[in-house]
DNA sequence: ATACTTTATTAATTATTTTAAAAAGTATTT
DNA sequence: AAATACTTTTTAAAATAATTAATAAAGTAT
C-alpha cells in the first residue's frame, strides 16, 4: 500500500489519535522503532502541519519530555451509526470533538432496495453541509446491523447491491475512503481504543439494545472469526421456551434478553394490571417506552425494577458461557441499554455466582459504559483511524459529483 | 532475549520445523524478510551445520529451487503428555521422530505432593537413558491437566510446589528450557502446526478423553484468555440435569458427554440387560472399557453406536455454542476419543443443524484428527519449536546432578 | 554539590532492502 | 525443432533505512 516511512507515519498519527498526547519516547515504546527514527519523523509531521507541539509532560526521574498532539482541525473523518429504522451522521475532528450536531435521519434498512443509495445521498448531502473540503476527510466510518465482511465491504442482511460492495460503491461516489464494519464490533472498538477496555487484552463487549450484540477483544484485538460473524452471541441456544426467534430457531439467547423483551414484558405486565408509575407504553414507540422504563427503574419502580432483573440474569447466563470459553478480564455493559447502569450488575452477577467455576469468573471484572447510545459512532470514527496505516487513498476524483462545495 | 539476527536464525529453524522442507524464496515470504537476508542467513545456517540442502523442488514455472531442511540429528526435544494417572515420555527429532519408544510410567496426580518431584526424576533417568548430550536438547514440553498459567509456569490444580513455579522447579535440576501447557492446549497446537487445521486461521480442537478439552486457534493463534483459563468448555452449563460435576456445579457439559460418560453409560446399560457384544466391562480399567466400546461400536454394535450417538449429539449442542460465538472455519475432533472416528460426525451435525444458524454453520467443517492418542505428545514438542526464537536458554550447568551421562 | 534519571540530538555503524543481472527453467511461436 | 518470450530463483553490488553509541540537556534525589 503504502512505503514504509509512509506507514510509520501514518502509524505515528494512528497512536496519537487514539493517546490524544504523547511523548517522543511514549512512541518509540509503542510502535517498537528506534528514538531518533521517531523524532525525525515527528519532525517531518509538524513541518507537514500534522503534529503540534504541546509544551513539557511533569517529568518522572529526568528531563521533561516535549509532548506531541495531532493538530485537531486539520483532517476530519466521518461517522455513521445505522439502525434497521435510525441513521446518525457526524463529523469528528483529530481530538474526537463532533463539529456541529448528530444528524438523525430516517432511513429504514428492512426490504428497501434503495437503502444504499438513500445512505450515500445523505452521506453526501452532509458533507456538503459541513463546508469542509474532501482532501481533509480521512474517512468514512459505518456501523450496521446484520452479518457484515469487513473484508469484502458487503452486508449479508442489508444494503444489498446488485454488483460490487457497500465500500466500493459508496467510494466511487464520493471519493473517500470507507470503512464497514457489525454496529457491535463497533462499540466493543470503541470501548477498547477510548472507553471502559482501553489498554485490556480481552474484553467482551456486551451491547445492549433491541437486540443484544456482542464483540470480543481477544489478544488486545477487535476479533471478528473465519467470515467476520463472529459475536452471535444473541442467538446461541440456551432455552427451552418454544419463543421462535427473527432468525428461524426458537429458544435463542435474544428471545429472553433485550430491550425489546424488556417493553414487550413491560406492556403485557401493564395489561395485566401490575403497579407501576409507567403508563402509555406502546410497541409503536419502543424507543420512547425502553427510555420510560429505564428511568422508573432507576427512580425506583418496583415493576420496572423487576422487569430488567429477569433479563439481566439470563444475560448472566450468557456471560457464564462467555467466561468460560474466554476467561476475559472484563465484561462492559455497554449501547443504549446501558444508561439503565447499575441495574444490570447484580442479577448478571447473581448468575456469574450460580453457574460459573470460581477460579475464573474471579478473574473477571464488569463494568458499566459511559459511551451509551454513542459508543456506535465513536466506534465508527474509531474504525476509520484503526486502519489510517493501511488505508487505500482513493484513485482520482468522485465519479458522481453528489457533493457540492 | 536474543539479538535481531539470532533470532531470525532461530525463526528460520522454527520454520523449517514445522514445515520441514521449504526453499529460500518461500522463507523469505513466510517471515516477511528480503531473500538477500534469508539466504545469507541459511548459509550460515548450512556453515553451522544445523540445515542442510536437500535438492531442487519441481520448477513453478522457472527455475527450481534449492530445498532446505533441518538436520534431523543434531537437535532433539523431549516431550512429555500426562493425565491424571500416567505420563508419557519421549524424544523426537528435528524431523519429527522418535528416537526409541515412548515411555510410559505411573504417576498420580490428584493428592500426591510429591508429584513434582518424581516427574522431574522421571525425566531425567529417562534422558540419561538416551544418551543424548544435554546441550543437544532444545527443551521440555510438558502437558498437563488442569488450570496451567504458562507464563508463570504454574498449575493451580496439579504438581503444586512450594516456592517458585514447575518450569523453574524443572528448569534448575535438569538444566534444560522447559516449557508447560495445558493438554487440551497441546492437542490444538498439535493440529495447528502439523495437523488438521495447518494453515487454518480459526480452528475449535476439541480433544476427547475422560473429560472433553477444547483448544482455540483465533486468528492463527493459540487462544489462552486472560489467565491461561480459556476453554473450560466441558464446564459450560448446558443441562438441567442436576447431575454433580467434578468441578462442583451442576449441568455441566462434561456431565453428559466424555468418553467417561459414555462407559458409564455402557456399564449401567449392560446391568440392564440390553443385548451388545460387549461385556465385562469395569470402571477399574476405563482405558479398556472405552476401547472396548469404541471397537465394538466400529463394528456395528448397536448398543455401542447408540451410546455414542446421545454423547455426540450433546457435544453438537456444544459445538453450536462456539460457532455462534466463534465462527471459526473448522472442527477438528481429537483425543484418544478420536479413534472411534467417523461415529460422532452425524450426530453433531444434526445438532448443529437443529441449533445454528445456517448462514454460519454452512461455513463450518467438521473433521476426524489422525493423530488420536498421540496429539499431546506431538503438541508438546511443538509448544518447544515453538518458543525457539525467544527461549531463554539456561544459565549454567544443572543445579543437582540428576543426570548420569 | 554530587550522583543518578530521563529525554533529545548528532554522528557512526550496522542491518536490510532495492536494484540489477545471471542462471535455470517453462510456454509459445515460427 | 529452434528461437523467443516469459517465470522463478539465486547471487552480487549499490543504496537506503534504522539502530547503536556518544553526548548534551534538563530534571530529581541524596
Amino acid at each position: 500500500m503504502f512505503d514504509k516511512q509512509t506507514r510509520y507515519k501514518r502509524s505515528i498519527v494512528k497512536h496519537l489519535y487514539f493517546a490524544r498526547e504523547l511523548s517522543c519516547a511514549d512512541l518509540s515504546a509503542l510502535t517498537q522503532k528506534s528514538v531518533p527514527l521517531t523524532s525525525r519523523v515527528l519532525n517531518e509531521l509538524i513541518a507537514e502541519g500534522v503534529v503540534i507541539e504541546k509544551g513539557y509532560a511533569l517529568s518522572t526521574g529526568g528531563r521533561r519530555p516535549q509532548v506531541f498532539s495531532l493538530k485537531p482541525d486539520l483532517m476530519y473523518v466521518v461517522s455513521v451509526a445505522m439502525d434497521q429504522l435510525i441513521t446518525r451522521i457526524t463529523l469528528l475532528d483529530m481530538h474526537n470533538n463532533y463539529v456541529g450536531e448528530i444528524e438523525r435521519v430516517e432511513l429504514p434498512l428492512g426490504n428497501n432496495p434503495e437503502a444504499l443509495q438513500q445512505l450515500t445521498h445523505h452521506i453526501a448531502d452532509f458533507i456538503s453541509r459541513t463546508a469542509i473540503p474532501i482532501e481533509n476527510i480521512v474517512g468514512i466510518g459505518i456501523g450496521m446491523p446484520g452479518f457484515v465482511d469487513v473484508i469484502k465491504g458487503v452486508n449479508h442482511s442489508f444494503l444489498k447491491t446488485d454488483q460490487g460492495s457497500i465500500v466500493s460503491y459508496v467510494e466511487s461516489a464520493l471519493g473517500i475512503p470507507v470503512l464497514i464494519d457489525n454496529d457491535s464490533s463497533l462499540v466493543a472498538l470503541a470501548e477498547q481504543k477510548l472507553g471502559a477496555a482501553s489498554d485490556k487484552q480481552n474484553v467482551m463487549v456486551l451491547s445492549i439494545g433491541w437486540g443484544i450484540g456482542l464483540g470480543m477483544i481477544l489478544n488486545g484485538t477487535l476479533f471478528r472469526g473465519h467470515n467476520g460473524f463472529a459475536g452471535e452471541f444473541s442467538h446461541i441456544p440456551l432455552f427451552t421456551n418454544n419463543k421462535l426467534c427473527s432468525c428461524g430457531k426458537s429458544g435463542c439467547l435474544e428471545t429472553e434478553t433485550s430491550l425489546l423483551v424488556v417493553v414487550e414484558k413491560a406492556i403485557r405486565g401493564m395489561q395485566e394490571g401490575k403497579l407501576s408509575m409507567l403508563q402509555g407504553l406502546s410497541l409503536d414507540n419502543v424507543e420512547e417506552a425502553s427510555n420510560a422504563i429505564m428511568e422508573a427503574a432507576l427512580k425506583g419502580d418496583r415493576f420496572a425494577v423487576e422487569l430488567f432483573h429477569e433479563t439481566a440474569y439470563n444475560i448472566g447466563r450468557g456471560v457464564a458461557i462467555l467466561i468460560h470459553l474466554l476467561n476475559p478480564e472484563l465484561i462492559v455493559l455497554s449501547g443504549r441499554g446501558s444508561l439503565a447502569g447499575r441495574l444490570w450488575l447484580a442479577p448478571i452477577q447473581q448468575a456469574l455466582n450460580e453457574h460459573c467455576i470460581p477460579k475464573i469468573a474471579e478473574n473477571t471484572e464488569i463494568e458499566i459504559s459511559s459511551f451509551g447510545y454513542l459508543a456506535e459512532i465513536i466506534g465508527a470514527a474509531a474504525l476509520v483511524m484503526e486502519h489510517y496505516d493501511t488505508i487505500k487513498p482513493i484513485s482520482g476524483k468522485a465519479k458522481s459529483s453528489l457533493i457540492v462545495s
